[in-house]
RNA sequence: GGGGGCGUGGCGAAGCUGGUUAUCGCGCCGGCCUGUCAAGCCGGAAGCCGCGGGUUCAAGUCCCGUCGCUCCCGCCA
């Protein structure tokens, strides 16, 4: 029999169209049988339908109308007429017209489902895995993914228009050190020898500029074998760009303006630019984050000047250490039990905090926790902090990066417990002027914030070597509400300088060689001055999407283990496979 | 690598300090019903309470182990 093929969506019909003889293929997403009169909600991705088979219709059409379940793949044919007047449905954009049904044809039938394919259904994660392919077919999957194509194809038309060029680099590439863990892929025909997934295109981009393609772009997959969360897993995309002949206020420019063309586009939000710039000191001083939320008003303070004055002496061997002693308002919050309290302070604990110290503040000055302690600077704590009767205050006193992050975890929670974190809204800035490195404690040497390619601060660099920590790197990162949407550095172009970095962070200049050679080999050709930067295209979609994980706004995601639950990948292979490879598996103790 | 949470018919949940036959909603099967749109009504089927061990007269419930999922710390240049 020959396929009813449609000659309209299940979206497309109104008013307009009465009178008209119309074919739909779509699913079943509704049935109801009144015994005479059967309804059916017709679903395709542009819509729903509602077909309609009279009372008196033919017992044939009946007949298949009865056999039809949910999401039964069907073609109807039938004439377009305007629903009577009380029954006209105002939720649906095709709720004032019904399809009459005059043939139904069963494209293909359906087994019992695992969940429902509804905006209401709340099958696990796990489930919604397994079976992505229904789970894709609800309208808030299907829209959720259609926007992903909209942000997408809004990236690559402002960046086409400002002239810069998607190019694809490689997929199998080099396996190079630091940075998170590779992919690896062996080769076949080097035995022992092996591609690497890219964690991202980070040299073949530098690259790319020494040959003079100086905007580049491109909607690129990286790969990083390390553990998921909700905003990260182990492939992700992102909108890799890199220019040459520029300063960090050209990229934040490049990246500004794309992001505004795309919310506007897309989502008809017209966002405030330039973003704000906030130094990462300051962000973790006063928002205890170098990912800071924006959305809400409370500030981490510094207490280290009351410290000396009080009588505590927790905070007084903090300072001797060299730490910090951060506090944190929490405004109306004096109200709060032990319980409340102690189940922030394990919030502050998870981050590294000893505890969670805390006073509350009275008509006549601060009572309970450590407020005994202060009793002399009382006024001028107040003042200072800027509390008010009313208020919490909490403190973490540790290493600085430690109290900071802490305080700011305390920060993030109160702000959720509080209600403090307004819907809709998108609070972007730009973090900059990180450390170039990082001191790595359990190995006793530095290592780069970022990645070493990174160009220290101009002022810094006379003197690199007298106090690595205190660089400077040009470097900056994006964050809207809390989430680190995009990273980037201007890179280092001049070879001498490379070597000292290398030196720095304990990398033979033989190493060098071998690990990136190639790159250090273009550098000796005249390179351009570049930098660059990356978006997360998931973050990004997530951000807009409203969602708190990327895996809503991935069309097949993987699961937190790295597993795709749908084809049960990774899966074992054949001895052959594994022979061809030159691999052998060890068996785990 | 570490910590928290969850696992009960196909799905989502309830099941208290252990105590009759494991409950509810959705779905499924059958029937009734001419205007519904999460249709309604009547009836029915469907459970190794994740798995293994232990305590007990008695375990979905307590204990130990294990597997899976999830959130977080670490990790993620």
């Amino acid at each position: 029999m020959e396929k009813m093929k449609r000659t309209n969506t299940c979206g497309e019909l109104r008013l307009k169209d009465k009178g008209k003889t119309v074919t739909l293929n779509g699913w079943v997403h509704r049935h109801r049988d009144h015994g005479g009169i059967k309804f059916i909600d017709l679903r395709d991705r542009y819509g729903i339908t509602q077909v309609v088979i009279d009372a008196d219709a033919e017992e044939n059409l009946k007949n298949s109308a009865h056999e039809l379940k949910f999401e039964y793949c069907i073609a109807v044919a039938g004439t377009v007429r305007p629903r009577p007047q009380s029954m006209i449905n105002s939720r649906m954009p095709t709720g004032d017209i019904e399809v009459q049904a005059e043939k139904i044809q069963i494209l293909s039938k359906c087994d019992v489902l695992p969940f429902m394919i509804d905006e209401r259904s709340d099958a696990r994660e796990e489930l919604r895995f397994k079976y992505r392919y229904l789970d894709l077919r609800s309208f808030s999957m299907q829209r959720k993914i259609k926007l992903r194509h909209e942000i997408t194809f809004a990236v690559r038309e402002y960046l086409k228009d400002k002239g810069f060029l998607e190019i694809e680099t490689p997929t199998l590439i080099k396996s190079t050190p630091e940075g998170a863990r590779d992919f690896l892929v062996p080769a076949r025909l080097f035995p022992g020898k092996f591609y690497a997934l890219p964690q991202s295109p980070q040299l073949f981009k530098q690259i790319l500029m020494v040959s003079g393609f100086d905007k580049y772009f491109q909607i690129a997959h990286c790969f990083r074998d390390e553990d998921a969360r909700g905003d990260r897993q182990p492939e992700h995309t992102q909108i890799d760009i890199e220019m040459s002949f520029v300063s960090k206020d050209d990229i934040f420019k490049v990246i500004e303006g794309m992001l505004y063309y795309v919310f506007k586009k897309t989502l008809d939000i017209e966002l405030k630019i330039p973003f704000r710039r906030i130094s990462y000191t300051e962000a973790m001083n006063r928002y205890g984050s170098d990912k800071p939320d924006l959305r809400y008003e409370l500030y981490l303070k510094n207490f280290n000047n009351f410290v000396e004055k009080g009588e505590f002496k927790a905070f007084k061997a903090v300072l001797e250490q060299g730490g910090a002693v951060k506090a944190l308002v929490a405004p109306g919050c004096s109200s709060f039990s032990r319980k409340q309290i102690s189940e922030l302070e394990e919030t502050a604990k998870i981050y590294g905090a000893q505890g969670l110290a805390w006073m509350k503040v009275t008509e006549t000055g601060l009572e309970g926790g450590i407020s005994k302690f202060y009793n002399s600077s009382a006024e001028k704590i107040k003042e200072t902090l800027g509390a008010k009767t009313g208020d919490l205050i909490l403190f973490v006193g540790s290493d600085w990066k430690k109290a900071c992050t802490s305080l700011g975890a305390v920060r993030a929670k109160l702000a959720q417990i509080e209600k403090l974190i307004p819907k809709n809204t998108f609070e972007f800035c730009w973090v900059t002027d990180f450390p170039l490195f990082e001191w790595n404690e359990d190995e006793k040497k530095w290592e780069p914030a970022h990645h070493m390619f990174t160009m220290p601060q101009e002022q810094y660099i006379e003197s690199l070597e007298k106090n690595p920590g205190d660089v400077k790197g040009d470097l900056y990162d994006l964050v809207c509400n809390g989430v680190e949407l995009a990273s980037g550095s201007i890179r280092i172009h001049d070879p001498g300088l490379q070597e000292r970095i290398f030196k720095i962070v304990g990398f033979s200049e033989e190493e060098a060689k071998k690990r990136f050679g190639f790159l250090l080999e273009a550098f000796k050709y005249g390179p351009p001055p570049h930098g660059g930067i990356a978006p997360g295209l998931d973050r990004l979609v997530m951000l807009m999407a409203g969602e708190n994980t990327i895996r809503e706004v991935i069309a097949f995601p993987k699961n937190t283990q790295g597993v795709s639950l749908m084809d049960e990948t990774p899966s074992e292979v054949n001895e052959q496979q594994l022979r061809e490879l030159h691999l052998k598996v060890l068996k785990e103790e």
